[in-house]
DNA sequence: TAAAAAACTTAAGCTGGTTTAAGAAATTAA
DNA sequence: TTAATTTCTTAAACCAGCTTAAGTTTTTTA
């Protein structure tokens, strides 16, 4: 009976238990805390002005954070799919309105974690603030992996590593997002493409 | 006579109190697995092709963390100043070779956490655990967030907002090296303050 | 299954920022 | 305090990537 409490997320669950050992009744408590969401193809997590409340895993899909520049057009700035958190941090430390969109591109399956019960819920399960220490020392990692990549290499050298690197995950987003996280416009990715075909 | 132990880094353990609570014995522990290293300007903590062994806190001082691009010239990725924490974080996570130098800008004062006796310290005060969760969260955040503006904004805005966001930071390093960490020329931001001129 | 909407392509002209090359000013070392 | 070195400036030619505008293809909706 307990286990059927995690089967909506078990993604979630074994992710977790990938880096630090939690008990029966370790999940129980966490289960108490977390929320499954599902949502559909461009439903929004967050708006612009929002606070951001959540805290988000995809047990199941694709989401992406964007925001709205000065000239009116999106600019994508992070993809997540299976097993990847996604939140606008700043908004949710500070408590400020988020400049930032969070979306579906995909039919999503989301484990929810409330930034506010987020401290609670470490009191009851300590492992957790380990679990999470580890996450953001990874995402930030790969944050100053990415500033090296962006200046390293031109904007067309940039699109060939990303379609060498992530073919799979190309192939699941349209092109005019890949253009706007690579920050080129639709046209030039376009020119690009057809200078240099890729199977 | 317990804290003359940390009067060698009174900033580091008053940015630990900040977020966390620690006893006397916690901080004599802590003591034991930390090091404080005077560098002068110019040295390195860290070299392309090293794997990098430590996590960096500036108690005093200034550094720089750059790679050397394709063209053979410098491009800096971060500055820290007093109060921050720097490392390659990926090399240290991986244990694979750097792609970056760590070097001081201005003659600096280090306190170094040894990233392989990290694990033993954490289990020794498991507060750390959390403290280096806002830690790294917040390094996190503020990635996003330079993720934006460095989309959002020209290489002029993007200087301009630079300057009078933090004019003090901008007094403590050479033109050429703001330049850099812009993605700029140093002559173009030449032409640029020509243009502006900032008092 | 037809019409509307969304996504992608093409091509020409334009601009923000680079490159190259030289000299001037400021800092550091002897 | 002089020489060497490092940092900063100027200006002209150049190019990666954008803008604009129009047309084509694909996907969604009714």
């Amino acid at each position: 009976m307990s286990h059927k409490q995690y089967t909506m997320y078990p993604n979630f669950i074994q992710h977790l238990k990938k880096h630090i050992s939690l008990t029966d009744d370790d999940i129980q408590v966490l289960s108490t805390y977390v929320k499954i969401k599902s949502i559909k193809k461009k439903e929004f997590l967050l708006e612009e002005g929002q606070i951001c409340k959540g805290n988000y895993f995809v047990e199941a899909g694709l989401l992406r954070m964007f925001y709205i520049n000065g000239k009116g057009t999106e600019q994508i700035t992070q993809f997540a799919l299976e097993n990847w958190w996604l939140s606008d941090y700043m908004s949710s430390m500070m408590q400020s309105p988020s400049k930032f969109y969070l979306q579906a591109v995909e039919d999503a399956e989301v484990v929810v974690v409330d930034h506010q019960k987020q401290e609670e819920l470490f009191k009851k399960v300590p492992q957790l603030e380990r679990y999470f220490r580890i996450m953001m020392q990874r995402a930030y990692a790969a944050s100053q992996m990415r500033v090296k990549y962006f200046h390293d290499y031109s904007k067309e050298e940039n699109y060939r590593q990303f379609v060498l690197l992530f073919p799979q995950f190309v192939q699941r987003i349209p092109q005019y997002m890949l253009a706007s996280y690579l920050g080129i416009t639709p046209e030039y990715l376009s020119e690009l493409r057809k200078k240099h075909p890729i199977t």
